[in-house]
DNA sequence: ACCTGAACACCGTTCAAGT
DNA sequence: ACCTGAACACCGTTCAAGT
């Protein structure tokens, strides 16, 4: 509150007169952010129409690094996410998904639903090959399976890609496992 | 810190013999937590060992409430993380998974590798009939597919098993889609 | 080796007051 | 209707000092 009063050139109190608390200021800046994601584009099957509007919803949280973190510690859906979320259940239960398959789907999909994942081990940015290989030298007694993965992704992919792993790639392949798996389950 | 320090019946600066800092504590904590899991057990395929072992890493974190937020705001993985992943790109490896896709297949785990998801919509929780009632018919109007997924999960299960959503089943459920899918694209 | 006290640089937020 | 100033109740952490 007292760094964005700042940057507006305002004493920290004068916020106070639009916002209740910090925990609505964040609660409005999500809601934003959500409402930035476009509408489902129907008629071509369920699957490819959630895909396509997660990983819609995914390019708009990349445009706010802060935002997951943001999503993860509201504790009551906003407007606009609540909005979101009846669309996805839509794009379900059009689909043919029953209620408890929905629901069942929306917790599989967790906060991939809203386009992000929130990842435990970060292993995206770029490494300086000399560093790695000493990263690697040192885990390989300890943890050499780790240290062969370490190996595997950053140099040998180094060469192509320059380095580490492809988020989106990644995020899709998580994504696709999960799609693929709920059809299957649809199906049968 | 002060909190700790209290607890001890201690004066805060106290904890600074002990430990360099917070972020030093809470890495402490998890590398605990972490240890308490239990070894895989195996000879029974990658499959059933990794979901034994995965379920048992939920059983340990769920003793400490805490520690799926604290695991998050971690930025380097602690000793006993290191182990615990090291032993998880293991029995993908034995089971026969390459590199490549032991790589993707931790990424979908994401920290389900751990035995949590961080949930973004919580519905876990017991709900007051009354309560529920009114809740669904405000979401009515605005939110159809949310307002007829609450009303499903909450007051048709309710007369079951008390209400809301299972959790463990939940967590079973998106594990299984995930590590069924695995299973396919391995054979693959 | 371990603990203490006072202080610093931060937070979000209240209250009473100003225009 | 909007902004201000001083203050409160918190944080994690430093520094110099005590046993």
């Amino acid at each position: 509150m007292r760094k964005l009063a700042e940057h507006l050139g305002v004493v920290p109190m004068a916020l106070y007169k639009h916002v209740a608390d910090k925990e609505e200021l964040l609660d409005g800046m999500i809601d934003i952010v959500i409402g930035e994601v476009g509408p489902p584009a129907d008629g071509t099957g369920w699957k490819s129409t959630l895909r396509e509007r997660i990983l819609s919803a995914r390019q708009s949280l990349q445009r706010h690094p802060w935002a997951p973190g943001v999503i993860e510690s509201r504790k009551d859906p906003s407007p606009a996410m609540l909005a979101y979320i009846d669309s996805v259940i839509g794009v379900f239960r059009a689909g043919g998904f029953s209620i408890g398959l929905t629901h069942h789907a929306l917790h599989a999909l967790g906060s991939r639903a809203y386009g992000f994942t929130p990842e435990v081990f970060n292993d995206s940015q770029g490494l300086d090959p000399q560093v790695l290989e000493a990263v690697v030298q040192q885990l390989q007694g300890q943890y050499p399976y780790v240290a062969e993965l370490a190996q595997a992704v950053y140099h040998d992919e180094a060469s192509v890609v320059g380095g580490g792993c492809d988020d989106q790639f990644e995020f899709e392949f998580a994504l696709d496992l999960l799609l693929d798996g709920l059809e299957r389950l649809r199906r049968g």
